[in-house]
DNA sequence: CCTACCGATCGGTAGG
DNA sequence: CCTACCGATCGGTAGG
């Protein structure tokens, strides 16, 4: 129970330092020293700095796609699907900043099968948007002439998201969600 | 004049490694190795590894702003500013991939003076953009509520560009440009 | 979890 | 532009 405390420390520290830092920039006696311990000591927790990158990207990767797929499910309007999987994706991304910012640039430092593994998990969720996008088209409710570039539209948004939020701002995630939703269903245009 | 070709073939490589591997993870001996040299031998050319960070970084910042300055001042509504604002963005992504990918995340690197610059490049190109923004606002071709949200969704597929243009694809920057202005501007909805 | 330490590699330099 | 090398720091380990 200790044991995992401090493994929760550790990986805590070194979210906090791939985010600041990323990956390659941060030692491993800066997430040993923010972690309150000698870095020679990290090792009694993790077995590699690669370890923690993976278990990092992994988790979040999972939330990710975890909270999307049930919406894809559901028994509504594709436009209404729209808005709850931006929802869900704000909601991720707030409640675990630094693992979402660490999945959506640092992932790129992983090696061999970890790599594939994220880079698997990435293309299902950008799927699952396909698939919302694509239903959207089919029922008419979303033009189809641009399909593609409206699938890169609203992943670019949700990738960048990361970029810009702020958790002291005075916008709740849900309302984020709305008017992010507003501009890329109604368009800039009056 | 020789120098200047050599000094050049060094910055295409670190160019390319860079966006490839990052500038933590790209060392001084694969950038030499690139260029056919040494490691040794690239001081004879450049100071430190991060001025070459610099350099790319500044130069690529350049072209953003230089092109987008005139077409904030031209006689044109705020639509067609947007439209030219955009193809502007993607002709420069186009043209300098290897650098352009560095200037969207690379530069978190830099140091000091440095870093200050080049956020003050980042911060003046996406003033442009709000200008053309609550231009259009203003007079009234596009929607006042989610004036900042239209400009996130702007700046995120912009910034996102580099991670899924592909040179060997079949449209053209310009038709790119088109589509993607037609779903930012027009929106998902029928 | 600390002490003590390792081989490897890093960015960079001196002298030619 | 190469040879030869530097001090510092890296990720990681052994033994307690």
């Amino acid at each position: 129970m200790a044991d995992r405390g401090r493994r929760e420390q550790i990986f805590e520290a070194a979210k906090e330092l791939f985010r600041e830092k990323g990956y390659h920039a941060t030692t491993i006696r800066d997430i040993a020293q923010r972690a309150g311990m000698l870095s020679g000591s990290l090792y009694a927790h993790i077995k590699t700095k690669e370890d923690l990158l993976f278990e990092i990207t992994d988790e979040v990767a999972h939330h990710f796609v975890r909270n999307l797929e049930p919406i894809v499910l559901k028994q509504m309007s594709a436009t209404e699907k729209f808005r709850a999987a931006l929802a869900s994706h704000i909601e991720v991304v707030t409640e675990h900043l630094d693992a979402a910012t660490v999945f959506s640039h640092e992932w790129k430092a992983l090696t061999g099968e970890r790599k594939v593994a994220i880079q698997k998990a990435r293309d299902r969720y950008e799927e699952l948007w396909t698939t919302i996008i694509a239903e959207g088209v089919k029922t008419g409710e979303f033009h189809g002439a641009y399909i593609r570039f409206a699938r890169i539209v609203t992943l670019s948004v949700a990738n960048w998201l990361y970029q810009w939020y702020d958790p002291k701002g005075s916008l709740k995630p849900d309302e984020i969600a709305e008017r992010l939703a507003a501009v890329l269903l109604e368009g800039l245009q009056t």
